[in-house]
DNA sequence: CTGCCCCTGTAA
DNA sequence: TTACAGGGGCAG
C-alpha cells in the first residue's frame, strides 16, 4: 500500500530496528524479485554484511551495507519491510528475508509479489530518473511552478509522474488536488501562478499528514495499518458526497488508474 | 496518449 | 465471474 508516506515510515523503522545489525544470510523466495540480476548474486552480496544506513529516495529504499553495496527495495503494490523477532517465522507471503545475528529477521512480505529487490555493488551510484523529494528544500513553490509550466500533462499524470516530483502516488495525489480544488484533468501548465502556490501548499501538507500518520500506523505492533489512521478526502468514495459542497465525488480513468474529484469544487 | 504486462487477493 | 487494487515498465 506504500506511496512516498508509508515508505518513509518503513525507512524509519529500519533505522530504528535494523541498522548496526549484520546480515548473516539473505534468502530470495521468489526468484524473479531480483529480474534481471541472479538472485544467488543479491543473495551472496548481502550475507555477511553490516546494514550502515536506510536512505529513502521517492518510493525506493536504500539499504546501505558495510563495503559500499546497497541493497535496493521496492515495494510496489503490497509490499512490506518488517523486521521481526524470530527470522524463522517470516510466512507465505515473503518474498524475501535476512537472518540477522542476533535471530531477527528482516522480513520483505509482498502478497502481490510485484515488489522489487536489487544490489547495487559497490561504487556504483544508481540514477532513479527522480524529481525533487517533496518534503526537502529543493521541492521550493518557485521549483513546482517552473516544472509545472514546462509540462503539457493533465495535473494528476503531472503529480504522479516520479520524474516531477518524487514519491506522490494515487492517493495523495488526488488529496492534494482536492485540497487546492484543481481539476485532475486539467493541463498542468495552463494553471495560474497562485493556483500552483495553492496546489504545492497543499502537496506539502497531504504529505506531512501522511508520514505522520504512516509512521503512527507503521511503529504499532503487527505493521501496517495505515488505513486506520488516514482517511481520504476524496479517494475511493465515487458516489459519497464531498466533504465541501455535498455533491457526489466522481471516478474517471487517467492513464489506465482510477481518479476520483469533485465536479464542482475542482473545475 | 492507450493498452498490456508483472501477480495475487478481495469485493461486487 | 468480473473488476479492481495505493506501482511501474514497456510497446505501439
Amino acid at each position: 500500500m506504500p506511496e512516498m508516506p508509508e515508505v518513509e515510515a518503513v525507512s524509519r523503522l529500519l533505522r530504528r530496528h535494523a541498522v548496526g545489525a549484520r546480515i548473516v544470510c539473505l534468502r530470495i523466495e521468489r526468484l524473479r524479485i531480483t529480474a534481471p540480476q541472479d538472485p544467488r548474486d543479491v543473495e551472496l552480496g548481502a550475507s555477511g554484511r553490516t546494514i550502515d544506513t536506510v536512505d529513502r529516495r521517492g518510493k525506493n529504499i536504500l539499504v546501505h551495507l558495510s563495503g559500499g553495496s546497497a541493497l535496493h527495495v521496492h515495494l510496489r503494490m503490497t509490499g512490506n519491510l518488517r523486521v521481526i523477532q524470530d527470522a524463522r517465522l517470516h510466512n507465505a507471503v515473503t518474498s524475501a528475508w535476512a537472518l540477522l545475528d542476533d535471530g531477527r529477521g528482516l522480513v520483505f512480505e509482498d502478497p502481490r509479489g510485484l515488489g522489487t529487490l536489487r544490489l547495487h555493488p559497490a561504487g556504483t551510484t544508481q540514477d532513479f530518473g527522480l524529481g525533487p523529494e517533496p518534503l526537502s528544500p529543493d521541492f521550493s513553490a518557485e521549483a513546482f511552478h517552473a516544472l509545472a509550466k514546462a509540462s503539457r500533462q493533465p495535473a494528476k499524470s503531472f503529480l504522479m509522474d516520479q520524474r516531477q516530483i518524487a514519491g506522490l502516488g494515487n492517493i495523495y495525489a488526488a488529496e492534494a488536488l482536492w485540497q487546492a480544488r484543481v481539476n485532475p484533468a486539467r493541463m498542468i501548465s495552463s494553471i495560474s501562478r497562485p493556483k500552483l502556490r495553492t496546489l504545492h501548499a497543499a502537496i506539502v501538507r497531504v504529505l506531512e499528514d501522511a508520514v505522520e500518520s504512516a509512521c503512527i500506523a507503521y511503529s504499532r505492533p503487527g505493521g501496517f495499518r495505515e488505513a486506520e489512521e488516514y482517511s481520504p478526502s476524496v479517494y475511493d468514495r465515487e458516489g459519497q458526497a464531498c466533504l465541501r459542497c455535498r455533491r457526489p465525488i466522481r471516478r474517471i480513468v487517467q492513464a489506465g488508474r482510477s481518479t476520483y474529484y469533485c465536479p464542482r469544487c475542482q473545475r
